[in-house]
DNA sequence: GTCTATAAACCGATAGAC
DNA sequence: GTCTATCGGTTTATAGAC
C-alpha cells in the first residue's frame, strides 16, 4: 500500500493506455457498436482473452473511450479558455466554439462516440454524464463570470413561458446560481446548436450545400454569443 | 413490357416491402452498422441468399432504409405543412419544427440512421442527398412565400461577411431565388439548430439537464422563427 | 427465384494450464 | 497474467441443384 507506484502498476497503466489507444485506432473503421475486444487483442498481439484482466467486458472499454472522450474535448475547450482568459468574455466564448469545432474535425471518431448515435444496448453509467457536462459549465462559467461583472445584457425577445422559467430556475440553482433563467435557457440553445452545428458539418448533411462550413461556422459561433448576451 | 404490373411484379415489390419493413424492426436492436442480412432472412423464414435477389448487399438495403427514412420524415413534414397551409408563416413553421420532433421521436431508430454518426465504410449515394433536402427546402418554401408576400422581416444582427454572402447567394440562386442572403443563412442556422435540438434529446444530451424538453422545445422553436423573421 | 451447402471468416466470453 | 483451447454462436457471400 506504498505512494509509490509499484512497477507492475506501471506496466498495468501502461497497457491499459495501449489497449485504449488501438481500441480508438479501430473506431475509425468499425464504430462503437462494432469495436472488438478481439480485433484490439489481435493488433496488440496478446490472446483476446488477456484483455478481460482490464476490462470485464466490450461495454467497460467502450465506457473506457467515451469518458476519455469527454475528458479530452473538455481539456481541450479549458486549456483554450485559459489562455484566451485575458480577453473579453465574447473572445472566450467564441474560443470555446472555435475549440470544440477544431478538435471534432482532428478526431472525428471519438467525436462521433460521444455525440453520434448511442450505442444500442449500451446503458451510459453515470461517469459518462459527469464527464459529457463539462464543455457546457465551461461555457456558462464564461456567462457567469460575465454576469457577475454586470456586462451580460439578459436577451431580449420572447419572454419565457412559466414552465420553462421553473424548470431553468431549478436547473440554474445547481450549476449557476445567480445567472438569470433567460441567459440559461439561451445558454442551451446555443450549447445545442454548437454542437448541432459541428454534427452536421461532420456526419455529412452540409455536403452540397454549406460547403465549406468555416464562414458559416463562424457566422454561427457570433449569432450565439449575440443570442446569450455578450457584447460585440 | 405492358403498362399493367404483372403478379411477378407486385410480389416482388410486395416481398421488398416485407424485408425492409424486418429489417427497419431490427434497427431498434443492432444500429445501422450491425445490420444483418442473415437476421432478416431468418426472420422472414427464407434463406439468405434469397435476399440478394432484392438487394445485391448489405449497402444496398441499408441505402434504400436511408432513402425511405428521409422519405417518411419529408412525407410527414410535408403533409403537416398542407393542413397548416390557411394559417400564418409562423404557425407553418412551427408545424414543421414540431411534426420533426414528433416524427423522431416516433420512429427514434429510423432518425438515428440519418442523421446520427455516419455508418462507417458506407458511402452514401447521391439518390440519399435529394432524398435529404426535402425538409429543408420545405422550410425554405414557407420563407420564400413570405417573403414574397412581403411579410417577411429581413434578420436583424450582424450583417453577413462578403465570403458567406457570396456563398450564400451562390447557394440561393439553386434552391430560393429571390431569398435575401441574410435570411438563407440564418434558416441554415435554424435548420441545423431544430436537427440539433431534437438530436441531443434523443442521443440523451439532455439527461439530467432539460428533461423533460417539451417546453425547451417549443421555445427553441419559436426564438427559430424569431431569427429567420418571421413575426409572431 | 428459392433452396442447401459451403467457404472463410468473425465474435464475446470462459476454463484451466502454466 | 498470459496462454491455449473451446463453447456456442455470428457474419457476408457464393456455387449449384431444383
Amino acid at each position: 500500500m506504498s505512494a509509490v507506484r509499484t512497477a507492475r502498476e506501471r506496466v498495468r497503466a501502461e497497457l491499459i493506455r495501449e489497449i485504449k489507444d488501438e481500441a480508438r485506432r479501430q473506431l475509425a473503421t468499425s464504430s462503437a457498436g462494432g469495436l472488438s475486444l478481439r480485433a484490439v487483442a489481435r493488433e496488440l498481439g496478446m490472446a483476446s482473452s488477456a484483455l478481460y484482466r482490464y476490462f470485464p467486458s466490450r461495454d467497460d472499454l467502450l465506457t473506457a473511450l467515451i469518458i476519455d472522450a469527454y475528458d479530452a474535448l473538455g481539456e481541450a475547450v479549458q486549456q483554450a479558455d485559459a489562455k484566451a482568459r485575458k480577453t473579453t468574455a465574447r473572445a472566450r466564448w467564441l474560443t470555446c466554439c472555435h475549440t470544440v469545432r477544431d478538435w471534432a474535425k482532428a478526431q472525428p471518431h471519438e467525436y462521433a462516440l460521444i455525440y453520434g448515435s448511442p450505442v444500442p444496448g449500451y446503458q451510459a453509467p453515470e461517469d459518462t454524464i459527469r464527464a459529457a457536462s463539462r464543455v457546457p459549465l465551461m461555457m456558462i462559467e464564461v456567462l457567469r463570470d460575465e454576469h457577475a461583472a454586470g456586462r451580460l445584457t439578459v436577451p431580449a425577445g420572447a419572454p419565457l413561458t412559466p414552465p420553462l422559467r421553473r424548470q431553468a430556475a431549478e436547473l440554474g440553482q445547481h450549476i449557476a446560481p445567480g445567472l438569470p433563467a433567460e441567459v440559461l435557457v439561451a445558454a442551451i440553445m446555443a450549447w445545442t446548436q454548437l454542437f448541432g452545428t459541428v454534427s452536421f458539418e461532420l456526419f455529412g448533411q452540409y455536403v452540397g450545400s454549406v460547403d465549406p462550413t468555416d464562414e458559416f461556422f463562424a457566422a454561427t459561433a457570433n449569432r450565439m454569443a449575440d443570442l446569450v448576451g455578450l457584447v460585440a
